[in-house]
DNA sequence: CCGCGCCCGACACACTTTGTCACAAAAAAC
DNA sequence: GTTTTTTGTGACAAAGTGTGTCGGGCGCGG
């Protein structure tokens, strides 16, 4: 984990959003909120979360089904929080998956101890969450995550560093989506943009390089003027 | 053992974590926390663990059933924590492989006093009775971890010295996830890493220069960049 | 159609991390 | 106790990454 770890918080009160966001924040955490089980997908899908603070009660969905969900898919670390201090919650929580839980009403100091003691013990950090080897196939490429390697179709091995990899997992997994530069770091990096922050072109120019027939003339990683960058072609997971 | 025994406390009360971390911190050991059998079977799989303090009473898979499965594949050393100070419940824990067994409430002094004693009597115990030898088979190689050897495809036998050897086991365990030198320092050697460590390196370096066909463009053991390394070929366990 | 301002691509350079070698310290073998 | 092997450390080279700069392209308003 390279930046402050991203913090997501899950409750459909929006003081308690607030309230938690503005105390972690203190802390130098980084955060997003959603209010629902919705909201919190959509959030994962755009960002890399290192840690889901999530109510045991929500509107629709409810927090044990979400956390059932997440775990299927996932290992995201996760602490429940809940309004009802039995013990009964806890121990179904903890069979459902989570890594902790805490019951409200909790200080702002408790809460930031036990994310602190979440995040130390997962040592891979959320970034080693697919565990399961993958194949992507795009245009002439396939990238296996697991050997960490672009093959092209002519049986090549094309050589990628540590964060042109980083980078490219994060624009395939999301093709055809517009993906802002501060979501590219966020993704391929875990941390957030500085105002003059162009390391993410950089990258970008340097992928080009390696993957596309005319870097001038790019067809596979395209612009989005204002916006940031496309993963173009079609991609098939193995 | 090379470094302080790593010491892993499961135990479903935060206090009672909490306790035993400081109070066996205080005794120079390395300590860890889980609080269920699911959190337990992660610090096992990412770190070297010398010894278990085991609550009998866990939410989920209970202490028993993980002491039992534990036996099943490793020869950990286990005391069993109880709250229950019946003769009965030594007896199950002691029949199922528990090494000792300690009535709560305890005082930190016996409780050191008895992980001392039971690792007293491991370092042959440990040894005499190891897991069962296994044949990892990856890339072009075998490893057989009865014999300590590597063996290539084509029939010659690789020597490795106990570093290798050792390192390599915690890699080849853990294919395709990024492991960082301080993970591995503990993996392979049981000891937690310096500032300006770099004794992984250097062995990794010999390793490669052993197994890889182009020790200059490595393609088993690939480097993360601030990150660490990763064994990257599918590994078939025999 | 033109000029202006802003955004992006490319390159050079500084800085950080890693590879590797030689050598010393430590451990094991003799 | 000596020799041999193995392991850790320091030094330097190589690779990877981020920042700054420059120049060209894009959108926008006239």
């Amino acid at each position: 984990m390279q930046g402050s770890p991203h913090i997501l918080i899950v409750d459909d009160h929006r003081e308690i959003r607030d309230l938690v966001a503005r105390a972690l924040a203190k802390e130098n955490f980084r955060v997003s909120a959603a209010a629902d089980g919705r909201a919190m997908r959509k959030v994962l899908s755009d960002s890399r979360i290192d840690l889901i603070l999530l109510d045991l009660m929500l509107p629709g969905e409810d927090g044990l089904a979400l956390c059932r969900s997440l775990r299927a898919e996932s290992n995201i670390p996760i602490i429940m929080l809940t309004a009802k201090g039995e013990e009964v919650d806890r121990v179904i929580g903890l069979e459902m998956g989570a890594d902790d839980y805490l019951p409200k009403p909790f200080g702002s100091r408790e809460l930031v101890a036990r994310i602190k003691a979440v995040l130390r013990r997962m040592p891979g950090g959320a970034a080693a969450a697919p565990a399961r080897a993958k194949r992507y196939r795009f245009d002439r490429w396939a990238l296996d995550t697991g050997a960490r390697e672009l093959l092209r179709d002519d049986g090549v091995t094309v050589p990628l560093s540590t964060g042109e990899y980083d980078l490219l997992i994060a624009l395939v997994e999301r093709p055809q989506r517009v993906l802002s530069r501060d979501q590219l770091l966020d993704l391929a990096r875990g941390r957030s943009a500085n105002a003059i922050d162009r390391s993410i072109d950089t990258q970008v120019s340097r992928l080009r390089k390696k993957l596309e027939r005319d870097p001038g003339d790019p067809k596979i990683i395209k612009t989005v003027w204002g916006g940031g960058y496309v993963f173009a072609p079609d991609v098939g997971a193995e």
